[in-house]
DNA sequence: CCGTAAAATTGGAACGTTCCCATTTTTACT
DNA sequence: AGTAAAAATGGGAACGTTCCAATTTTACGG
């Protein structure tokens, strides 16, 4: 029904070997070159990629696994991973775990049944062991964002992550440094890897700026904009800090709806920072100092890693790479004294 | 390298059709199918789809085209759509049109390909006759979601839209129920057609309340944040209105952050509705009364009727659907006497 | 235990490419 | 013009499935 290879071949008088020769690329005559051109378009021909790809044993895909595609917070990183797919012709799918009904590892059906030269991981939870077990299975290449630990490293697995110990160090050194010296801190959720480093980064800090640490001025939350709203509560009613970081945006803009409905004013009677530098941080009111995760750059470089373990399989896959967030000071923090 | 169906049949001492009919569910003796399990498990055994796919001519794959993956806008309309595709055994592609560097017309070659059996195109901007005449010309089932027109009508392809004028008379008539009869409007970009839909919307809703309009009251703009920001500043110096329908809650969003810089109080001093109802609108300081579109169900729908022509090639296809959407009241508005 | 109808199984063609290798054509040079 | 080398071409196998027609096995009544 839809014209073949052989179509094209027997109306440009020649064979099927020229007209594959000639769609990939390799030199021709000119002559026949313009026969098969006509030939291509008179026909509307299109190469079946179902049959190259079984010939090639290779489709050209990329297979990105990710919690849920909607999630804004990947959008940046997506489009990362999008910019070196498509300059090194490869294409995009995208799995999104939990809508498929095939259980945790369905994505490995992917690699599985050949329908992926190389699969990118994201997910900033805490990866199983089973999970690194499976991935050292398969016969294509994997790259992570997000935290892969010492397995993936010793797993000939890339990861890519960002530094969130450092990032919220530099929070508190800027907060010190305009005078702050009552610090709580809202937490994450326990499952996520960031949230344990961005709490270990805020003890350290405490530390290396000989600020004492109040143990009642940590509370646990879960990333939530309500979580933040309570968060906020439980702090105000501890009272005594004069500035609250967030582990997140969402966090800590719920922290900052919390503080407006009980009428303080924030920066005046709190600073509020948050972390990720989520595109609402600025449009929220006071606009939000917080840590920028340079989403797009982390993309780049997961799907650069993997391309080029793609391109030359035997070349030793990057190990492991540490991004580092930037602190980005907008209007809800005010300077003391 | 892989192991193949022959492989698995040489293990079980059968042949490679009846591999087959076993994979594909078909009634097996329970001698050879005991075999066969184990001797799949053995081997790590998992079909070449890529094979399956050129065989069959198909691929059991809905192609999904947005202009951009990572619009959190398309949130909704994506999960509804996986959802109905997992449920029917489909699998999604996502097309991001931008990224791709084959241009305007790049997503025609996942048709042309056979990479996918139903596409589905998302966008809200006017869309070209030449789109319409290429997507005609394919063999595969289209949906749209979006505005089709009656050109989408009359070609067979199925659009699911929201009923944006209906949307903003809801809004109008709200606002008037409470006492607002100076009513504003900020629009949207030209080539949006919702723009024109919610324009007229806002005009015919006048009208029929009996509202004056005044021409200075509607001020283009361009639905982003700073769009509605630089909006409202034009409003205010105009002055004279109580209430500001902002055509989307971006906008909506930049023109309050602009009436608090200037010290106005929302809704005290001005009422602000918006449209779409996305997630951060109920995250600002007033939450945005604003306009719900049910993006879910929009995917869902799309999805369903995309479902409905693949399985049934001969069915006639769903026309088009208008949803309404509905008016979420949140504290952006003052009720005036 | 045979005959027969029904059920289960099998081998081989087909799907539309790519790629190898043998053959033919073209080019370059004496 | 003749020849060697280089370039272009064409035929056919291979990729791993599905599906059809033909064959074998099973089930069962007499």
């Amino acid at each position: 029904m839809n014209p073949t290879i052989n179509d094209v071949a027997r109306l440009a008088n020649t064979s099927k070997s020229t007209v594959s020769r000639y769609l990939n690329g390799q030199p021709i005559k000119k002559r026949t070159e313009e026969a098969l051109k006509a030939a291509i378009q008179e026909l509307d021909y299109h190469p079946n990629v179902n049959a190259r790809r079984l010939v090639k044993n290779s489709t050209q895909t990329i297979g990105i696994v990710v919690d849920d595609i909607a999630n804004i917070f990947y959008s940046g990183i997506l489009r990362g991973i999008e910019k070196v797919a498509n300059q090194n012709n490869y294409q995009c799918v995208y799995y999104s775990g939990t809508s498929n009904h095939q259980g945790e590892f369905g994505f490995l059906n992917l690699a599985q049944e050949r329908q992926v030269d190389g699969l990118i991981l994201i997910s900033f939870t805490k990866r199983s062991d089973e999970l690194f077990r499976r991935i050292r299975e398969l016969t294509i290449p994997v790259a992570l964002v997000g935290d892969g630990g010492d397995i993936a490293e010793n797993a000939d697995i890339f990861s890519v992550d960002v530094n969130n110990e450092h990032g919220i160090k530099e929070v508190v050194r800027y907060l010190n440094r305009i005078g702050h010296r009552n610090i709580a801190f809202i937490g994450g959720p326990d499952d996520f890897t960031a949230t344990h480093q961005r709490a270990k980064g805020y003890r350290m800090a405490l530390e290396e700026n000989g600020l004492t640490y109040e143990p009642s001025w940590t509370v646990p939350s879960d990333w939530s904009k309500d979580g933040g709203y309570k968060a906020m509560r439980d702090l105000i009613n501890i009272g005594g800090m004069t500035a609250v970081i967030a582990s997140n945006d969402e966090t800590a803009i719920g922290a900052l709806l919390y503080a407006h409905e009980l009428g303080f004013r924030v920066p005046r009677d709190f600073s509020i920072v948050g972390f990720d530098d989520i595109e609402i941080a600025s449009w929220v009111y006071p606009p939000l100092t917080t840590v920028n995760q340079p989403l797009y750059q982390i993309g780049l470089e997961a799907a650069d890693g993997l391309v080029m373990k793609m391109k030359h399989k035997d070349a030793p896959m990057k190990r492991r790479m540490l991004i580092e967030p930037k602190l980005i000071v907008r209007d809800s923090c005010m300077k003391l004294l």
